[in-house]
DNA sequence: ACTGTTCGATTTTTT
DNA sequence: ATCGAACAGT
């Protein structure tokens, strides 16, 4: 049955399940909710069986969160769900039918930087200088090809242009090298399940008749290439339902095209639209506001918000004499609604750009307000940690030419950059990968002779080769990957270079292998048959490790994209100035589609509050070294002005650059004087035997890098042990107590 | 192979 | 202002 709490657009929602539907839901509509009534739907009422159900969103979150929901709605083991990401899910179909392509199903999945790395080699091999030609540009080109949906012997006239283009040939060579290191990048992963369907019409047809009821989530954010894969998927059926709001689309960017929502109806002639506009998340304030902003928008089908929700407080917009003067109002702000009882968790703190949080946060550390950054989490794209992927990826997949360039003389063993040169020609030359000829080396060094290597770095190749071939074959006879990655980072001597150079960096960088041991760790207790690939898949395609933490009463700071999904009773808008919110450059552009985001952008980020909204801004600004007088939002002005109450904070008229002459906070030092560098306990592999918790709650401890905290929670005992511990400022770090430098 | 220096760019970042 | 990449020098 249809859960009664539904109201009467969202019940029509769920019960349409036959035949193209688009919902239109907007900003705390009950998407989810229904979303996740309308799977529960098709599995307990219709009984149709899980595995003739897909849907895909976008980020592991979201679809973690509905397959978890579904699973404890209908009672089914959430694995049993194919509620998924477009990336994993062609993933998947792709190790299964790689051969097809001419891929082998350990391919490599490459991220963005590594498509720039193969970008800046091919520049480098055809002689481009990279400041003529910049391998963003290219890459732009390549990825903007490939979410079109453009793939090599794409049948459709539609790219006779781009073919024009004199960026078309490095697009071709793009695509050889990739394929020569039986890698797929994340645009790569979307059109090669295209060419697979277009190509092999007996594979499409399986998956046809598998799929026969398709939900696309977030369907604002689709590209072409990942509607044309829905569209050929539902084709026969014509059960597709898309949910996506066109108000909320962000990230055109990233090639999210909002035509598919204005043009769907094209697409599929009798499609149904549904409209949630009832939103239950904001005071009608909040709503109206919002939606007189949002309705300069042209580009949309036009919803019209409404809510039962009561009218609440007036929107505070706060006009700053500065940026820094606003960074003292939202701490002060802040402890008033604290002490008015109020939790810091249900406070958030929006900025346009990244580059704003920093003035934010001094003076919310000045103010002694916890918070914390929600951000794109950088942990695998740090140096140490690519490093030993890179190992990993070699064992993986050792066609993986760029991992293997990457490592083989990391840390040092004498096979410089010539060394390099030499195997690469040679490879070239024999028609093979670099690792076929790392191979050869170590087996016939006699075969060689003629590119002149010396005794050590011979050996160097053999030390190489026999670490990567044992690694690789504990992994065929199912040693744990963890053991694997022990081998790695001890046997390559990594953990010993980085070891011997006892610097306060080396010291970080050290805990975060142990940190991406834990997680190959986590990995394993979470998988039936864990394997170094499966490892490498689950982190390329989810990054969103380490958003678990705690939000134990911390003021969340995060841009606005950040924010899309996200409600909180207090929000903040920070920096509405021109050239900030809208960002100068979609101002540059001088284009309506630009703004237009940008407008999007605003209303997604009025839409996150509940309760009441602050919109601040800044006379003066520094940006980029400059201080910049902007003057106010232009979506400010948007708003009805008796949603809104315009109050002042040290904002003169003269003098406006007073301000920053007596800057006496900005320079401390606030980072530890002395530095123990005593050793560093590494135990990778023999965990300490530890019985019981160590460590306690409100325990005062010292680590050696980031100075004195406090104990703030603990998990786990023995060797599994793990401390969160939370340094001044409110920065809550967690450590595996057996490798913390603890006392 | 490591280190310092200059130069330049610089929104957003689900995968 | 600030960070990183590219380059030059040791």
């Amino acid at each position: 049955m249809i859960p009664d709490n539904l109201n009467g657009a969202q019940k029509r929602a769920v019960e349409k399940t036959d035949g193209p539907v688009m919902i239109l839901a907007g900003a705390g509509s009950g998407k989810t909710r229904t979303l996740v009534a309308k799977v529960s739907y098709l599995l307990d009422v219709l009984e149709v069986s899980p595995y003739k159900i897909l849907a895909v969103t976008f980020s592991n979150k979201a679809a973690r969160e509905m397959r978890d929901r579904v699973g404890a709605n209908c009672n089914l083991s959430p694995g049993a769900l194919q509620i998924t990401t477009f990336h994993s899910f062609c993933a998947n179909i792709l190790r299964s039918e790689a051969r097809h392509l001419g891929l082998s199903r350990n391919f490599t999945i490459y991220d963005d930087s590594e498509s720039k790395s193969v970008v800046k080699v091919i520049l480098n091999k055809r002689g481009i200088n990279l400041k003529e030609l910049p391998p963003s540009h290219v890459l732009h080109f390549i990825s903007d090809l490939k979410n079109r949906g453009y793939y090599e012997g794409t049948p459709s006239d539609e790219f006779d242009e781009d073919k024009q283009d004199e960026l078309f040939g490095l697009f071709l060579e793009y695509e050889s090298e990739l394929h020569r290191s039986n890698a797929v990048d994340f645009g790569g992963l979307i059109t090669a399940v295209i060419q697979l369907f277009e190509k092999f019409p007996e594979v499409r047809q399986r998956y046809e008749d598998r799929y026969q009821y398709i939900m696309v989530d977030e369907y604002q954010d689709t590209n072409r290439a990942q509607f044309e894969l829905v569209r050929i998927l539902s084709e026969k059926k014509q059960n597709i339902c898309v949910v996506g709001d066109e108000d909320q689309s962000i990230y055109s960017w990233r090639g999210a095209d909002i035509r598919n929502i204005l043009d769907f109806e094209k697409v599929f002639p009798h499609a149904e639209i549904i409209k949630l506009e009832q939103n239950y998340r904001s005071s009608k304030t909040i709503i109206e506001a919002a939606t007189q902003v949002i309705s300069k928008n042209l580009q949309r089908k036009g919803k019209s918000m409404w809510t039962d929700n009561i009218d609440g407080d007036a929107i505070d917009v706060i006009e700053c004499h500065n940026d820094k003067v606003e960074g003292e109002f939202l701490a002060k702000e802040i402890k008033k609604l604290k002490e008015d009882g109020e939790s810091y968790d249900d406070m958030a703190i929006f900025y346009r750009s990244n580059a704003q949080s920093r003035i934010i946060e001094d003076s919310l550390l000045k103010g002694g307000i916890p918070y914390r950054v929600v951000a794109g989490i950088k942990f695998y794209e740090r140096k140490e940690v690519k490093d030993l992927l890179a190992y990993i990826r070699v064992v993986v997949n050792s066609k993986d030419s760029l991992a293997l360039s990457r490592i083989v003389n990391v840390p040092t063993r004498g096979i410089g950059a010539t060394t390099l040169r030499k195997i690469e020609g040679e490879a070239i030359r024999m028609g093979c990968s670099l690792w076929e000829i790392v191979e050869k080396i170590s087996q016939f060094p006699e075969d060689f002779s003629h590119i002149k290597l010396s005794a050590r770095i011979k050996s160097s190749f053999q030390a190489f080769e026999s670490l990567v071939n044992e690694v690789k074959l504990g992994e065929q006879n199912g040693i744990a990957p963890s053991a694997g990655y022990d081998k790695l980072l001890i046997e390559s001597g990594y953990l010993q270079s980085l070891k011997a150079s006892r610097d306060y960096e080396s010291l970080a960088r050290i805990e975060n292998l142990q940190e991406l041991f834990s997680a190959i760790r986590q990995y394993e207790e979470s998988s039936t048959s864990p394997t170094l690939s499966g490892f490498l898949e689950t982190i390329t395609l989810d990054t969103s490790r380490d958003e678990e933490e705690n939000p134990a009463g911390q003021v969340a700071l995060m841009t606005v994209h950040s924010s899309k999904g996200l409600e909180f009773p207090y929000a903040f808008i920070t920096g509405a100035e021109e050239n900030v919110f809208p960002s100068y450059q979609s101002l540059e552009s001088d284009s309506e589609t630009a703004i237009e985001e940008e407008r999007r952008l605003f209303y997604v980020a009025m839409t996150r509050a509940m309760k009441k909204l602050y919109i601040t801004f800044a006379q003066g600004r520094m940006v980029f070294g400059n201080l910049r007088f902007n003057g106010p939002s232009r979506f400010i002005e948007e708003i009805p002005k008796n949603f809104y109450k315009w109050v002042r904070k040290g904002a003169r008229r003269t003098d406006a650059s007073s301000c920053y002459d007596n800057d006496e906070d900005f320079n401390q030092d606030t980072g530890p004087s002395e530095v123990n560098y005593h050793d560093v306990q590494i135990n990778i592999g023999n965990p300490v035997k530890r019985q019981s918790a160590s460590y306690q709650k409100g325990q005062k401890v010292t680590h050696s890098l980031y100075g004195e905290g406090v104990v703030w929670t603990t998990e786990g005992f023995g060797s599994e042990e793990k401390v969160t511990i939370k340094f001044p400022g409110g920065v809550l770090k967690k450590f595996m107590v057996k490798f913390a430098p603890l006392s």
